[in-house]
DNA sequence: TGTGTTTATCAAAGCGCTTTGAATAAATCA
DNA sequence: TGATTTATTCAAAGCGCTTTGATAAACACA
């Protein structure tokens, strides 16, 4: 069933069908009712391949996910940004097309998806400081948004991002509001710009208390559980350790909590442990007094936000660079309590 | 720079052009030269839309991702097993596309894929007992494979499986070599498939050592890691409480240790743990001696295999229905260990 | 030399929609 | 009443490819 049977069907022309199906006003009510009734009755539905070339859009957003070729690596947040896009698109009628991409020759696969036309608009994951792809999305004068910023970047952009510089400036203030002056930080890959930004925001508490940031203590790799583990492990073989951490994601404080199990230590009581949630639906650090105390923000959110900006760019409803800043919530949890010498402090009264 | 303008420059026909990109014989081996470097220096990539319109096919394959709407759950396993699946789309020249849906208008999504003529083919992913989605598919006439299977759909379809019920059949025997009796079940929401086949290796390893199995210690729910925390506190107070389990996922079995540890218990001492690892790209739980005794089967490679069996259905590559079983292997690892009885034995010796 | 085959190329139709520009019928105005 | 809008409808062109069927040139064979 395509719309020349459907014309045929009714007897009325093509023009007429097509317009009566896709609300424009030159028909009149009773023809459109018409009109409506027997293509859900034939259940017709237009053929998207021929509505794409008709109207020189896709209707598809792409997304690209690079997987490290090292580590076989995929984003575990991606999942979650997904489902928070994909409500959007459904909303408005656009699809999603995801490309999975070795993270090698990524900028090849943006440049295909470009050039066949096959979207009206990317989205772009995990920028590093210095991401090339902003510059390469617009020389090919394709619609993006970045999920992130990238510092080094310094052309006007759209971007949807948390503030990760203070999301770690609070969560190493409330450390050492604690009386923890050793903190280490389990960071992200260093070239990734989140990184960079919780890294200025640690070093900037720090120094607002009178600490000097100590290499020793700061930490970034792949942030997998066992990273976690490994880089928690290390750092309780130091001859002076960190009494507490501040981490990039729940799943290597996942990892530092089972490094702390290990060494017969209790997360909260012997180790303090602030850690970014990105609110992972299968991991809920929820309810009254949750798993761990963290900054949280929602990635699902962050994958509406994102979504609707790049589709009001793409319609036109906005104009100039969409900037969005989203901001954290501190939860305290189970992960934190006072430092050892604070803690003596209060038993002695 | 479209086909025509390309044609133009070279002097030659659209129909020529087109074959020479192609690989068409019936073009000669200098004008398709020539026409490549030509196409390659103006950069032309055809259109894609064009291109669907034109040969009926879309090259793109659909998976849908439910999302639970209560419980606004993503698959954790979604983004690994993408990841495989991928890989072979992008090697085969084929997109893939992302529907992300609450799991109440499922239906209507694969319906709308079809009849758009959206995909060539779909990919179903986690299936129920009894999933009405096989027959759906069947119906409209859509090439697709299943990831898992579906126990009381009684006719011939694609998929590639885990051996579910074997998987859970030897964690649990291997709980019971280690001496262990009291051995309670955490597994998945109860109508998925994959849960009813993990229950009934778990039921059969019971049977075979003569233990009855106890309703109080076989849970089901959603696989969170909150859920496996909540189980494992509440199985603790029973008044005769298991001494080992077997976990649906890693993730659930992460609860499970933060519960252990927060009565003050050890995993692999005081309760043994054996859980299914689905080997999450950011949760490897490897190494010689790793953090959980589990048996292991990677959905990233049946991201893999599905994709490819897809295309081969799709392209006539492949006749009749695919069917593929993949086997788990059992990693011995620090979360199981010797029943409180056999210990008291082998200590006393 | 003429006939049949193979090789290389092309013009044009077609994929199933949207959209332009024209045509007709109905309604409004002077 | 005729002239002018306005409301509906339509035929046909176009989106940028692929593919069919035709054609011309080159070659082979007797």
């Amino acid at each position: 069933m395509n719309l020349k049977d459907l014309s045929n069907i009714l007897g009325l022309s093509q023009t007429t069908v097509s317009r009566a199906l896709n609300g424009y006003p030159e028909v009149s009510e009773a023809t459109r009712l018409k009109v409506q009734e027997v293509a859900r009755a034939h259940n017709y539905s237009p053929n998207a391949r021929a509505k794409r070339l008709a109207t020189g859009r896709s209707m598809t957003i792409g997304h690209i996910l690079p997987v490290s070729k090292k580590h076989e690596m995929v984003n575990p947040v991606f999942a979650d940004f997904i489902a928070g896009a994909g409500e959007v698109y459904s909303e408005n009628g656009y699809d999603l097309l995801l490309s999975v991409v070795d993270d090698e020759n990524e900028a090849e696969s943006y440049r295909s998806l470009a050039m066949r036309g096959a979207v009206d608009g990317i989205v772009v994951h995990g920028p590093k400081v210095d991401d090339a792809r902003i510059a390469l999305l617009q020389d090919l004068d394709m619609p993006f948004v970045v999920h992130g910023r990238s510092s080094h970047v310094k052309s006007d952009y759209s971007w949807v991002d948390v503030n990760n510089r203070r999301a770690f400036e609070r969560a190493t203030g409330f450390l050492m509001d604690l009386g923890h002056n050793r903190i280490a930080m389990l960071n992200g890959l260093a070239d990734m710009d989140f990184a960079v930004r919780r890294t200025i925001g640690y070093e900037a508490a720090l120094k607002a208390g009178n600490i000097v940031p100590d290499p020793e203590l700061m930490c970034f790799g792949e942030m997998t559980e066992n990273y976690g583990f490994e880089v928690c492990r290390k750092l309780l073989e130091l001859p002076d350790p960190p009494t507490a951490m501040v981490v990039s994601s729940i799943i290597p404080a996942i990892g530092v909590r089972r490094a702390l199990g290990g060494a017969g230590l209790k997360i909260g009581r012997d180790m303090s442990v602030v850690s970014h949630d990105d609110d992972l639906s299968y991991f809920r650090n929820t309810g009254d007094f949750p798993a761990f105390t963290a900054v949280r923000s929602s990635v699902r959110e962050a994958g509406r936000r994102v979504a609707s900006a790049l589709i009001n760019m793409i319609t036109g409803r906005e104009e100039g660079p969409h900037q969005e800043m989203l901001e954290v919530e501190l939860t305290v949890g189970q992960s934190t309590g006072p430092a050892p010498a604070m803690r003596r402090a209060m038993q002695q009264r």
